[in-house]
DNA sequence: TATCAAATTGCAACAAAATTGCATTTATTA
DNA sequence: TAATAAATGCAATTTTGTTGCAATTTGATA
């Protein structure tokens, strides 16, 4: 369990307000230890406004706390960065699982290997692996 | 240009009754070359009805004419699919590559290496490039 | 090619997802 | 602690996608 000194001094360096919702929502991104959608979120603070758990997510993408994860679902998710990530540089080479059982998305910590193509300039990559995850393989 | 027959030939393969809405929609995904997200029909196809081209994209997508490209953005793009697509079998390895200039989304003629994460089962890999296309690059 | 069943289309209504404006409340700075 | 700036909650709105149904088109076949 992160302590909220920790998670304050998150938010605070990735220069966002220090609030009752952020402070929430960032603490369970960080206790699941995984992608969560906008569903989540809302099932998770119910007592909250969507509107304030939409703007949530904006703001943590924008200022490097969450990245999108692309899905073909139509439901975006949402990880969480590395510390170093901020609103100027977004730096992300790891690869992405979803499990087609329990449907978790999770960031892996591979990195993902650099890509040419002839006539192309690559500055990012993103690579979804899916499947079985360890959990479900295993039971 | 892509003759008539050929694009009947297309939709028949893959037991797609041919109407003119669909020889139309397949006809444009050929001709532009590029993933083509619902906004692009939308825009091409101004009288045809929104219903009519979400069902085509289905039908095209669940009849392996077309494949769901993932994207953050929000807003999912379709690609062609190879000739061997079928309602039973897609089958896609091939990475796709996003133009930050252009906004284009193509697939490439790439394919995506194997990925092995110990402790988990993978059956699909999506690799989304991003960078500069090789016509923003050239001009 | 005429007929008929099955599938597709277009329309209207509906549902879901996301955004905007604004008043109120909360956080930060000095 | 007061003043300023930012975040929140609510209502309304826009955008995106779906469903039901009547009319039309397609494909099979006689």
């Amino acid at each position: 369990m992160l302590r909220y000194s920790e998670i304050k001094n998150i938010l605070k360096s990735h220069k966002l307000s220090v609030t009752v919702v952020r402070v929430d929502v960032l603490e369970f991104f960080i206790r699941e230890n995984r992608a969560l959608s906008f569903k989540d979120l809302e099932d998770e603070f119910k007592d909250s406004d969507r509107v304030t758990l939409y703007r949530t997510l904006n703001s943590f993408t924008d200022n490097g706390v969450l990245h999108k994860i692309p899905d073909d679902s139509g439901f975006a998710t949402y990880g969480l960065c590395h510390d170093t990530c901020s609103s100027e540089d977004h730096n992300h080479d790891h690869m992405h699982f979803k499990c087609n059982k329990c449907g978790t998305i999770e960031c892996l910590n591979l990195h993902i290997p650099p890509v040419k193509v002839p006539g192309y300039q690559v500055t990012e990559a993103n690579l979804i692996l899916k499947g079985i995850c360890n959990n479900c393989a295993a039971a």
